[in-house]
DNA sequence: TGAATGGTGGGGAAAAGTGGGGAATTATCC
DNA sequence: GGATAATTCCCCACTTTTCCCCACCATTCA
């Protein structure tokens, strides 16, 4: 399988049903197709998982001391956003009303491929991260990637 | 397989499809015939990469720390862009409309060969670049290549 | 000079994105 | 507790885009 890649600005339509780009559809393993996970992402936005791959996100939830209270607050405040989803005929997931209102989603979406996840972001709020974001993207590359 | 080298002048058609020189089809290795990866350079233009040298690229990003926010950052700005390609029977490749639009490229492109990958760039894009380069050849390739 | 290779253009079938109707389920109110 | 209203989900239909394939022209090579 490969990861996820590409953008797309989609529509929201009414329903808040978004269209998942047919090339990170076909990105999906076998055992996870048409299967999601959606949750709050660190940045304004949504973040999507296949199903496996979140699955592997609850187990280190799962490792983490439940006696200390900062990981309790970790591990309730990420799972109280998160909900299941399934792909629609059409290849569609409808976003929950919570989460298009924390990523301040309306009519249109802009869906990135962020490697094991997909984002969904409302396009000018990303454009304001982009324009908040003080490193450039040369700088940033040596960095994070060394030499 | 030989590295990447050379030039060429080509149209862009009205569906945004570039040739490969041939020169260029033959370099590949078997394995990654007919397969690329392309994403946006670190300068104005698209970088485009045999698919499984693509490869080793992701496994970089794949390591990083996603809950460090810079590396979040990096790996979202240069996935979103990215995009797997095949070369068509006529050996061209569709460009991204997000990619053109970074490149600024619109019915011609300058095709470079640049080691492990191709260069595209609008040609007039190129020629302000090559301006803009304050060292000479000699220089630089002193400065860079030592002793 | 004829055949093969390389670059360019475009038509048409198939796939992808978008919108909406209607049944089934759930919730709400009297 | 039952009728009504709201929501969800599944499916159908339309429009646009993408991609595959065929054709053409120029150049190179035998």
């Amino acid at each position: 399988m490969g990861s996820f890649k590409g953008q797309a600005d989609y529509s929201v339509d009414s329903k808040g049903r978004i269209a998942i780009p047919a090339k990170m559809r076909s990105a999906l393993r076998p055992e996870a197709v048409g299967m999601f996970t959606m949750t709050r992402g660190f940045e304004p936005c949504i973040y999507l998982y296949p199903h496996d791959e979140w699955l592997k996100k609850e187990e280190q939830f799962g490792s983490l001391n439940q006696y200390d209270r900062r990981a309790r607050h970790l591990v309730r405040t990420i799972l109280m956003w998160a909900d299941d989803v399934a792909l629609d005929g059409q290849g569609r997931v409808g976003l929950s009303k919570p989460l298009m209102d924390y990523a301040n989603i309306s009519d249109r979406a802009l869906i990135i491929g962020a490697m094991e996840r997909i984002e969904v972001w409302d396009p000018d709020t990303f454009q304001k991260y982009l324009d908040d974001q003080p490193d450039d993207h040369e700088a940033l590359a040596e960095s994070v990637m060394g030499t």
